[in-house]
DNA sequence: TTTAAGTTCGTGTGCGTACACAAAGCATCT
DNA sequence: AGATGCTTTGTGTACGCACACGAACTTAAA
């Protein structure tokens, strides 16, 4: 292992004048850069993080601005682990998190949350912006206090945001389609379900809708595609009927797609005489909808890794931060497709997650 | 963040005093050492891992034995890869790692990489051992050296290994079961390509067969299943016609497995006239193989995650050697589905693998 | 009481780096 | 020559922890 001390002995300086060179203070004369330079080179010289962190110090102030989840609404609690699995690793790099919720379904307890937030004055910060005209406002609040900010899991257009760290959910859509074709044979017919309605025009769920019709136009399949929204799944009752009554007129409906997370809402509610032969497709893991697969009322799952996903926003940050380590504008996670067959080891993987150093 | 001088002033007690009690090293009074538990655990104390593997300072010397790889055989290449990375992360931990590499069809190069191997007398060993009686010889000169080693994406029964790092084939089979079944329809016939002939019983691939054919006996599924095995792919002239006309004569099989990582050589082989309409399920996510994916020559790949294989052997063994931390006997890999619509953010996701501090 | 041996604990140093501060070198001008 | 300002370089300390060394204290035997 190569020190700095070795390379101040081989080029007759000191310690700090090496330094100087390597995190470009200035104050060298050209010459001694230069001969810094080539016997760092020559040696193949790299910093020893360990020892680089723990001599920097510097206290960081970190925050984060997500929904908070409940028994209803699990999907949040994944990222947030991961953001609390990073915020452990990162404090012994000196940086503290602090963690701003709302209410997904209201856009005051967003901007409520961020004044909080911004109270505690953080270097930087992680954000889901759920809702647009109060993001406007929070990211011009951001700006004008020059802190850095990333989106994670949803993505916004036309910010500054460091990066966006979440799912392609166009392309997610596409996937659905493809694993749903590869099910069905000609002239069998598909059925989209989505849990609420009037979503925006760029949000996940219409992204992947748009994705999964993509997917056969571009495809050249002229596969009949049903549609049915609901309010909100409040009125169980009426929303199983509703289903119920659709899958029995159209006998031909083989494939069903669930765009959002509650999947396994929805395949509860049918009919068990009618589910018999559907292909179901639903999106994320959570413990609802694992049980289903496992239960074989979802076919597929297809996973954003939204562990990761948290895990992944604080450490980029914590880099940017502490390396000026930029990275790409985007960070997609990869698009997992989970079975009865491989999901123990998804889930064994992730409560494995700290393996690394 | 507490530090161990915050605990010792807390208790009245000096840091060595402390950290005695954190390191378990006797020499302290029942008394003091009830107390510095308890204000352990009221302050949430942690050990800052940075400062620790900085003061340590413990010189370790990691050997591999694995297969090198070259353009035919690509496969160990990925693992060696992720070797590569957790060397560089963990080489600030001052651990040193060396390399040796073997033929994967010759038993002696295997022997003779291990000898000179073992001439740099390494703390531990992470290796592939793939073949029986000369890992028997090896195992058995590394109890008597005392060396910790653990085994890397081939598993052998019976040895103290540490653990096991990799797939589990059988697993892995039935989800190739499940991904055929799911899209061939009932009447449909099946084939298994064996790329090698003679595998031993435990092999990843023999493995991977006999988890396949329990998929449909368990699910009492009566598909029929044809079987062909050739004696490496030497012929590919002889090779071609055989498959083909095996295609031609059975125009019922409209699914095939090859549970090699060989899936590309094989499709190429197939007539276009008789390809269409197959699907076919391979694993390993070699480049020729995403490419006959991209193609439509291979519905899904299943991958092994090989890369992290490589890391997580490396970081799991300096895990237990610096910290005593003792990793579970298996720690089996996600099977991962791969297919032409999510292989694009699979591979971003490997390139990205450093994102971690 | 003295001595020895054992137990319990405190002190100091080093790991490799970052950075503040001080010192030295150098040229210019009075 | 001395003073001044600027550039270039060296030195020292701190980060949090691990561990060697030795000091203080206890107990038992001589």
């Amino acid at each position: 292992m190569i020190t700095i001390k070795d390379i101040a002995k081989e080029a007759n300086v000191s310690a700090g004048t090496v330094d100087r060179v390597l995190h470009k203070r200035g104050g060298v004369s050209p010459k001694t850069e230069e001969k810094i330079k080539k016997i760092l080179k020559q040696k193949k010289f790299k910093i020893n993080q360990i020892a680089s962190s723990l001599a920097m110090k510097k206290h960081l102030n970190l925050s984060t601005l997500i929904p908070f989840f409940d028994e209803d609404n699990l999907f949040w609690k994944s990222p947030f682990s991961g953001i609390q699995k990073a915020s452990e690793q990162v404090s012994a790099y000196g940086v503290e998190t602090n963690n701003f919720f709302f209410d997904q379904f209201d856009p005051k307890s967003y901007i409520e949350a961020y004044e909080k937030l911004i109270k505690t004055k953080p270097d930087a910060v992680v954000m889901a912006p759920l809702f647009i005209k109060e993001t406007v406002q929070i990211i011009s609040s951001l700006n004008e206090k020059e802190t850095p900010f990333l989106f994670l899991n949803v993505n916004q257009q036309g910010y500054n945001n460091l990066c966006y760290i979440g799912q392609k959910s166009f392309e997610g859509g596409a996937l659905a389609g493809q694993l749903i074709d590869l099910c069905i044979q000609a002239g069998d017919e598909i059925l989209i379900v989505q849990t609420r309605k009037n979503l925006e025009n760029y949000s996940s769920i219409s992204q992947r809708v748009k994705g999964f019709i993509n997917f056969f136009e571009k495809n050249n399949l002229n596969t009949s595609v049903h549609q049915v929204q609901f309010e909100g799944l409040t009125n169980l009752k009426k929303t199983a009927e509703t289903i119920n009554e659709l899958l029995k007129k159209n006998r031909k409906i083989k494939g069903i797609v669930i765009p959002s997370s509650r999947a396994s809402n929805i395949v509860e509610l049918i009919n068990p005489s009618l589910i018999e032969g559907l292909k179901v497709v639903g999106y994320d893991t959570t413990p609802k909808n694992v049980s289903a697969l496992k239960k074989g009322q979802i076919t597929f799952l297809i996973s954003q890794k939204s562990f990761n996903q948290g895990y992944k926003s604080i450490t980029t940050m914590v880099n940017y931060l502490i390396h000026k380590e930029v990275p790409e504008a985007e960070l997609p996670t990869p698009l997992e497709i989970v079975t009865r067959e491989n999901v123990e080891f998804i889930e064994y993987d992730k409560r494995r997650y700290n393996s690394e150093l």
